[in-house]
DNA sequence: CCTTCCTTGTTACACTATTCACAATTGGCG
DNA sequence: CGCCAATTGTGAATAGTGTAACAAGGAAGG
């Protein structure tokens, strides 16, 4: 279990797992191989049978793993056994869907601030936030306990964001600025980049 | 030039280095060395070389590589010189946030339909776009001569939408919801999923 | 023109990741 | 109770990626 050890990708991965075997819970699976969830996810069961083996032995030779189980020890694996806090920087656009995105609560997380450099944003109300300063950073990080900083500003002001995020104790960033953001080590960066998933396809489109 | 030679590692960081060298063409420089391209995407100077040379030689021993060539040559390479057609599928609230967004135009994607599969979605009106019906995908692909479906729809129905748009010709697709989607050899699939990203953060985050 | 300093393109190497293959078990069934 | 079919966990083999190092070439300045 410890971080050093395990490979990144192997991570990454887990999270499909985990979907995979909600997928067939919801089917009323109970007991799942390597080779039903390498069906839902178009890979190999060597590989998830390997993934697995870095965490410990969680299946049963000639049957496979409960699947009650198996997704029980991923999350707990992965820290999804408790609830995360994010917080908000930039409401345009952008940080006005994401508040209203529907799809982190159920995971898990939660967005409790919302934040904006900009006068004439701070004090609006969205959603069920009212638009704070970045002044009121660390006050947020410190009462409410946020690790998670989501930022949805132009890219111009992207990496002075995650600045000030990663100066106030924000230990986590989903970055949806196009920039390759600089953090100091054991700071966990992950973007969210459409164009960049468009500029690299197309290269596989071009010619047809 | 032959994608079956380039790994697609390589494709995918394509990208990074056009955002890199519009940064700093924006800040006037004209000749650019692999080290200060490596700089601003926290890269090694080395494997931003060996990447380019999968595609020839651009740059001068002694001095770089000119911005304007290189910039021109990787646009060429990933196909960045025509413009893309793309259309949405769902027009929910994450599609609504698509279409509304702004950073695909000028990168030369341009959505230009939205549809739905629900009924009482099919004819109303999202920004400048009528809603149509699944049926109209034939029509649309054929006439306006799309490439690219962005899937924007829920989980449940991801998957029928995909095929649809790929039975209609469809060779590229952006997917925005959770699943891992199965496609025939030769389409192109990116997913965009922040949940994801979060799931696998938190196993960096959790013992702190 | 010669020297010095850079920087590329590339080859060789080290490291990482994936796949294969199989021994060890397990459950079910006759 | 013993056999058969299934499936895990893993060590070894293969494939793929990233890094380092350097020869070759160019620019600049005296």
């Amino acid at each position: 279990m410890q971080s050093s050890e395990v490979p990144e990708v192997v991570v990454l991965r887990l999270p499909l797992y985990i979907r995979a075997l909600l997928q067939l819970q919801r089917e009323g699976v109970e007991v799942v191989s390597s080779h039903q969830i390498g069906e839902r996810l178009h890979m190999t069961p060597a590989q998830i049978r390997k993934d697995l083996s870095y965490f410990g032995k969680f299946g049963k030779q000639g049957r496979g793993y409960c699947l009650r189980v198996l997704l029980d020890e991923l999350r707990d694996i992965l820290g999804l056994t408790q609830d995360w806090r994010a917080c908000l920087v930039g409401v345009g656009r952008l940080g006005r869907a994401i508040i209203n995105y529907t799809g982190f609560a159920p995971e898990g997380f939660t967005i409790v601030a919302a934040f904006d450099s900009s006068e004439d944003q701070v004090g609006t109300s969205v959603g069920e936030f009212k638009v704070r300063p970045m002044a009121e950073l660390a006050d947020v990080v410190n009462n409410i306990g946020v690790s998670i900083g989501i930022v949805a500003v132009p890219s111009e002001q992207a990496q002075t964001v995650i600045n000030q995020l990663v100066d106030n104790g924000i230990k986590g960033i989903l970055n949806y600025a196009p920039i390759a953001p600089y953090v100091p080590e054991g700071i966990v960066v992950r973007n969210i980049d459409p164009v960049l998933s468009l500029q690299s396809m197309t290269f596989y489109l071009k010619d047809k």
